[in-house]
DNA sequence: CATATGACTGTGG
DNA sequence: ACCACAGCCATAT
């Protein structure tokens, strides 16, 4: 593996995710081949505004559905990004979840 | 180089 | 079903 940077994979996952959907930190870690690292995603996330482009954090949100990141980004803020892209977002939870989940194992599976 | 941290997840009581 | 503890692994200090 080359200049493999963990940051760097996690973002360029993250920006695939289409709008309307959203996935989990398992997920994306799990698509990186560092399952156990889930922890990772989150805190590159925390250095997400640090990306070019932005990664769309908002997207990313925890194995239930709960909008764990909401408390970063500071407020109903999150909430508000993914309703407007067409998430339904209730009690910092996304409805449908399973719905409305992007897994990359899957999506970009081939 | 060693210790601490964290936007997680799974298992057990 | 709910709460608590432990495992995991990359980055920061």
């Amino acid at each position: 593996m080359p200049d493999y940077n963990f940051y760097d994979s996690v973002y360029q996952v993250v920006r695939l995710i289409p709008p309307g959907r959203v996935t989990s930190y398992g997920a994306v870690a799990s698509y990186l081949g560092t399952k156990g690292s889930s922890r990772m995603v989150g805190y590159a996330m925390q250095a997400c505004g640090n990306a070019n482009p932005p990664v769309p954090a908002h997207r990313v949100v925890n194995r239930q559905g709960l909008l764990t990141a909401k408390f970063h980004f500071g407020g109903d803020r999150m909430a508000e990004m993914l309703r407007s892209e067409g998430v339904e977002v209730e009690s910092d939870q996304v409805k449908d979840f399973k719905k409305v989940f992007w897994d990359p194992a899957i999506e970009l599976e081939m």
